[in-house]
DNA sequence: CTGAAAGCGCTTACAG
DNA sequence: CTGAAAGCGCTTACAG
């Protein structure tokens, strides 16, 4: 890596190593003219490109921002990857990516290089139950946080830094009460595992608002977070209901937490030859631009995905005078559509 | 960002600065086993991270690996990212992550980056037309090239460095034969971008096979390469055709060059009253995960977009003694599904 | 406006 | 086995 120095732009341009720093990133202290041009036509001469190693070294910050999410491929997360993305362009912050496969070690293990990398900030995106945050983390980001390190997670609970808290279980509550309005009063749940805090608010707040309707879940089932989990979670809930093809009585109308857990149990409930939404409904969260074009089209809370990993940068850059910790509630919207529908 | 030092931790564990970076790394030389002890101990108490910037700037490798991408909520992209994320932490390096939107400055100003920031290695998965590598990102790679950076593309041609190729030409080429093995002999092609070298292999490869069988495509449309793309793009083919819901006639059958183009496209003719497979049936191309659950299930060329990933790091990192441009074809499967069935 | 010099936090020959 | 010292490539008071 024995690139072109500043050293060597300098010597070149006939002028110090600080001068030739001096002109090539804006110091508001324009120097002669000449000189300025002599720098800059021999660091093009050269192909300098400044080694952001030794700048950040030299300097406070290194301009990367962490982003930790469970994974990647999941359109969840890959769409609030793609706000933080464009927020941290704007900002001109480099990302510095990992996935855990919902694995807390690998995630501790992603937090700690983080910050030997220095960087500026960390959004954590995956979400667990709260008070799960193990000592030791907490441990690190107090000691990052010390040290100027910005921590900003994204649906979970933490006792210190930023939080955009997409409103789970306020805004279940509101699917439970537009379902009822729609006229269902049968219900189930498709549940995700008891230690994703996500999961978990949006069961409750689903389950509170039949409460309060003076209804009950008939069957709740839950599986694991993704495709597959929806999946063999609906095969249990159609066992559970003993769903028939082509039965008489209104469908159930069943709660997937996520979209695409929905999307699994439709699958499930196909090969079982059972149709939606005349055999059984259902509703999902999230929406998922992919499973927008999906058939039946699928009720869902839409969640603006992008926005919500631009607003997680941009409290991590904000500046934290007084107020340190700084949460941004992300409201829901209901869409009801085919998949709910009653015939 | 005052983080505790080497010297803080030297200094506590009675020993120097020397010896505690080589107890702290894996230096072979195994210290007297008291002072090995002492050193860690300290580094706990203490609380120690080591500066990986400090580290990169002494050594000669950064542990960073930069991988660019047009859009990482694109499952294409994001499968791949997964990929690339989970070779990347085998090999212990980060990953540095930029997406395009397709723009050819952004992308530019990302490798820029990725070299300022001195990436041991970087992933460039957008594709363009072959030619079209400016001369200005060319120089770029040269130098870096020349400075021991590593350079893989997937899906585009590059006069050096590694590159991982999906078949696109031939795989297209084997689904259009199967298409025509299965009964079909009406085609038409929904293309993306000209300048997408992706895009360009597959709509060839598809049409040159048709071309074998003394077929030819009765129109071709094409559109941007997302979804919307695929939507408008059928609704223009829709008009050329003069489709009509329930016609008698078999149905032609689209080849669109990506599932997501495809999804798009059903999701128009839906809106037109057509039905596919009866009206007109589609295949796509890459088998997305999150698109397997479409109703109906798509015919479509099965990508291993992960393992495209994964291969594309380890050409990154493996050792080049001699050979130094690396290419590995990736085939892809051909899976007839409902899209395409006739009745 | 410009330059000499110290310092950012590590690693690594080179001596001992 | 261990330490003193130079060096990685920049930035930034401090003088001039």
């Amino acid at each position: 890596m024995a690139a072109v120095t500043l050293q060597d732009v300098a010597m070149r341009a006939g002028v110090s190593q600080a001068t030739a720093s001096r002109v090539l990133n804006g110091s508001n202290r324009v120097p002669g003219e000449g000189v300025a041009d002599r720098v800059r036509t021999a660091a093009r001469e050269l192909g300098y490109v400044p080694n952001a190693q030794a700048q950040a070294l030299a300097r406070a910050s290194t301009g990367l921002l962490g982003l930790i999410v469970h994974d990647i491929a999941d359109p969840y997360f890959s769409s609030i990857a793609r706000g933080v993305q464009a927020a941290a362009r704007a900002a001109r912050k480099q990302v510095l990516l990992a996935g855990t496969d919902r694995d807390f070690d690998i995630e501790r293990e992603a937090v700690s290089t983080f910050i030997a990398h220095r960087a500026d900030a960390i959004v954590l995106a995956g979400s667990r139950q709260s008070g799960d945050l193990d000592r030791e983390l907490e441990a690190e980001f107090g000691r990052y946080r010390a040290n100027g390190g910005r921590v900003v997670v994204i649906g979970q609970p933490l006792a210190f830094g930023g939080a955009v808290e997409p409103e789970n279980h306020f805004a279940s509550a509101e699917l439970a009460d537009a379902l009822v309005a729609a006229g269902h009063r049968q219900f189930a749940v498709i549940g995700g595992p008891g230690n994703i805090r996500t999961s978990v608010d949006r069961r409750n707040g689903f389950v509170e608002a039949l409460g309060r309707h003076g209804l009950t879940p008939l069957v709740e089932v839950s599986g694991d977070f993704d495709r597959d989990g929806g999946h063999s979670a609906a095969r249990r809930l159609a066992a559970a209901l003993e769903l028939q093809p082509g039965a008489a009585a209104p469908p159930v109308c069943v709660f997937a937490v996520t979209d695409v857990m929905a999307i699994g149990a439709i699958a499930a409930w196909r090969e079982l030859g059972l149709s939606v939404p005349r055999d059984i409904c259902v509703a999902g969260f999230d929406d998922i631009p992919t499973l927008r074009d999906h058939t039946p089209s699928l009720t869902t809370v839409v969640l603006p995905l992008e926005e919500i990993g631009s607003r997680a940068v941009d409290l991590a850059l904000r500046n934290h005078d007084d107020a340190d910790d700084l949460r941004e509630r992300i409201p829901g919207r209901i869409v009801l559509r085919d998949s709910t529908k009653l015939s």
